[in-house]
DNA sequence: CAGTATTATGACCACCTGGTCACATCTGGT
DNA sequence: ACCAGATGTGACCAGGTGGTCATAATACTG
């Protein structure tokens, strides 16, 4: 998938490769994103990419590993969770997307992309590795609280998922791209601001779910 | 913008026309959609087009008002919802959503496409007349809710509208898009489950604004 | 029917793409 | 210094794009 030569390459021509690439992904998404775009940016040769990578696929499927790779860190790394009633772990998560959007605009823009764009190689595949990572760390999470009768258990795991993935996916979207953020202009606003936001769609969600 | 030429078209030419491009651009977005496809798919010259749309982008502007005026009328269509309560209209904005996307699958496509593709012509306006229209909606019914005590009036009326646009939108994407669905199966079911699972979804955000 | 207006055609243009490959250059070991 | 392996190059290829325009065909009117 990726040569023995890509990653015998230093990490400052490595970090341009990626780099390069990801900006275009994330502009013209999988399809509309030119090669030559790429070994420009990169400061490479074409036939160079064709020796660390197969083929555009290759490339795209590469980059959005480490897209999945980031995410996870993110989460991970917003610490030891096991203390916190659920709706505080939800709010931890969404930081965790908001610095990942901060730190990483242009992967959020890759996966933005292949959520509706035809004729991405695999795209349900690459969409399962994110969306699967999220019910598995959620899931968990939800059927824990509803053990501890911490959220009612007559309204199904899934269910409790999907509202929570909406609010925060559009929470997220709405940060990164200001048209979606239906007037709460989240993009523009300091971070207490989004934070007393936040609160209070969970404040709403948790009311309606205790 | 668009042509005398055009409009003096015979009702099922214009028809295959515009079938033709809706199925162009909501298959391949604005960038990737091909002009050559769209004439080969209703069997007209390319120079053809070329009289009845200034470009590219005049196709594509003319489609996308014909899906705003398609949003208009579906949830116009879905009745008088005055002696409704907030959220029953909610819910039969919900289903005209349903309708909408069963349909016209295609012009939902197109709307998706755009949601996310980098270089659309004029993108945050196409994307605001469809969410102004979704704004100035449930502006006044959120409005008229709160003063009626039906929701409580400490959440900003922003905040309600961008929670029932993200969990509407994502059910919808999800009933259209089975891998959004975060495991709900909304496109594998008959309409009582959907209907059951809206209630639900529903529910739940009203427990948490009343 | 002739003239005019309207509509239709498709070869052509400059530009772009992903992928190929003959050739060139660099590096490390003997 | 020589050789093999590793790395790098960019012109080329077939295929595709949006847009143009000289020409052709059709429809309408007097």
């Amino acid at each position: 998938m990726v040569s023995k030569t890509f990653i015998n390459l230093s990490e400052d021509k490595k970090k341009a490769i990626l780099q390069s690439a990801v900006q275009e992904f994330g502009r013209l998404g999988y399809q509309k994103a030119s090669l030559n775009s790429i070994v420009r940016g990169a400061s490479i040769s074409k036939g160079s990419l064709y020796q660390y990578f197969q083929n555009k696929e290759a490339l795209f499927n590469y980059i959005f590993e480490q897209f999945v790779l980031l995410v996870k860190r993110g989460v991970q790394e917003a610490g030891d969770t096991a203390a916190l009633d659920f709706f505080s772990q939800v709010r931890q998560v969404f930081w965790a997307g908001i610095r990942f959007v901060d730190y990483f605009p242009e992967y959020f823009q890759v996966y933005l992309k292949v959520l509706f764009e035809a004729d991405v190689p695999g795209r349900e595949n690459l969409l399962a590795k994110v969306h699967l990572f999220s019910s598995e760390y959620f899931g968990p999470l939800c059927r824990d609280a509803q053990a501890r009768g911490e959220i009612r258990s007559d309204i199904p795991v899934e269910t409790v998922i999907f509202m929570i993935d909406a609010l925060i996916s559009r929470l997220l979207q709405g940060y990164a791209l200001s048209y979606l953020d239906s007037g709460l202009r989240l993009g523009q606003r300091d971070k207490k601001d989004i934070s007393d936001q936040v609160d209070m769609v969970l404040e709403v969600l948790k009311k309606g779910l205790v």
